[in-house]
DNA sequence: CGGAATCCCGCAGGATACTG
DNA sequence: CAGTATCCTGCGGGATTCCG
């Protein structure tokens, strides 16, 4: 949560790891694997409470690391479109792992296991 | 990062991630899963710049989740040990998968493999 | 529409000192 | 030895405003 971008890490799970452990972060991926292809605005909207600044921050920092892809169609006005890479579908995999072995710990209230993968985000004030 | 320890999380890996995603965390978890039981000291010491204060943070949490042990022998002086509870080995093996994907993304610099695992740690200043 | 720039603020984390 | 208690600080994230 410090690593401004540049920082040279000694390993790559660190590297990895900062990039999942921003805030929303996973709550994007999430989204976007299950929606699909999605638009800025849409995203945004989606992602429900994250402001501008964070969501850039957040596609900036996941592009680069190729877990997604920017499209950019120069029409007007302009669309942005977001979309996991393959990389990023690898990574959901793992991610579902993860997920599984959460659910297997905290017992699942029910119906809730629809949301599964990556409904991380702050507490809303 | 926010998360007092007391906030309901909306699902299952919100609650994992939220634990892992503490900075120094992953770290403390591989010194663990590759030292085995290790008391505070020696932890304080293997997790090389860590302060008493977020090491101990940490220890909390992870002991909250079941994910680690603390074993408290009351001689004189005290003797406290901690070690991976069965959560914390399967919680392992998904998190070598994941430095695998990472490993293979960012291609290795040879010999760094041995280091593995977590070895995520904020940048020293 | 999809951002970049700016300002502001809380609180997570570091350092230090002290106890059972 | 294994922590608590306190104070201090930076910077990560929110809100707002402006640009192509």
């Amino acid at each position: 949560m410090a690593h401004s971008s540049k920082d040279s890490h000694p390993c790559p799970v660190s590297r990895l790891m900062a990039v999942l452990s921003g805030p929303w972060t996973m709550y994007i991926l999430w989204v976007l694997s299950t929606q699909g292809a999605t638009r800025f605005g849409a995203l945004k909207r989606l992602v429900e409470g994250i402001s501008t600044k964070v969501l850039t921050e957040r596609l900036r920092l996941l592009e680069q690391e190729e877990i997604l892809y920017r499209h950019y169609e120069p029409t007007v006005p302009p669309q942005v479109t977001y979309g996991l890479t393959a990389r990023g579908l690898e990574l959901c995999t793992v991610l579902d792992q993860l997920n599984a072995l959460a659910e297997s710990w905290y017992s699942i209230s029910s119906k809730s296991q629809a949301i599964a993968l990556g409904c991380y985000k702050p507490p809303s004030p």
